[in-house]
DNA sequence: CTTTCATTTCAATGATTCTTGAAATATATG
DNA sequence: CATATATTTCAAGAATCATTGAAATGAAAG
């Protein structure tokens, strides 16, 4: 995680409606949800859940994988990981106030 | 912290000037800087870089405090920590593998 | 009171983002 | 092959964002 991909990233979660896939592709877990049924949890026009959708996948939040012909999309909770660390870690300085608000310990 | 304001906050860190502006006052430390040194700091024109200060005090990222005729702007750790625990508890349900990915357990 | 210094505000411009609906692509089914 | 289904792509338009330089504000100093 670098400085470039951080941004883009902060960027794909700056948006409610990204944010709304977020969560659904959360609960969803491992298995995933289709294009289709993001679009209607969302309550988003199916091109309109595609573009966003596209934009979490380019940063790598989310990831794609076609069935059939349906596309499958699941949560990355590796890169969110990465950006916690890059926050926490590279622009805070592992500062102990941002790690004990977001009610977390080093290991 | 909820939804409208950690997406503004996202939106906040979105942007690679923003993000020196954090990183100079997480250097900076307690005492802050004052807004001209800021823009010398990170090589930007007065106004440009009022712009993106003003941007990062109203999402509360940052505190500005008068001194005299300076502002002085200082870093607001207990805000990036809670933006820290919106995405980790309220948008991954506390998901163990990003956890771990960041270097962090469970206090 | 005038001048200087630090910062913000403002208007103009260009760039990017989001939404919408229609068209295109690709895969499955009868 | 023809049709239905799932998704993406595209173009157009509205809205928001970032940069620039000039003007305005406000506080200190001579």
């Amino acid at each position: 995680m670098n400085e470039a991909i951080a941004t883009e990233a902060f960027n794909a979660l700056a948006n409610p409606t990204r944010l709304r896939i977020i969560r659904a592709l959360v609960n969803a877990g491992k298995e995933g949800l289709s294009a289709g049924s993001i679009a209607e949890l969302i309550d988003a026009s199916p091109s309109r859940a595609s573009f966003h959708l596209s934009q979490l996948a380019e940063t790598h939040l989310i990831c794609a994988t076609k069935k059939s012909r349906q596309v499958i999309y699941t949560i990355n909770f590796e890169s969110i990981g990465s950006l916690v660390q890059f926050l926490i870690a590279d622009c805070c300085n592992n500062n102990a106030t941002v790690r004990a608000c977001c009610g977390l310990q080093k290991c």
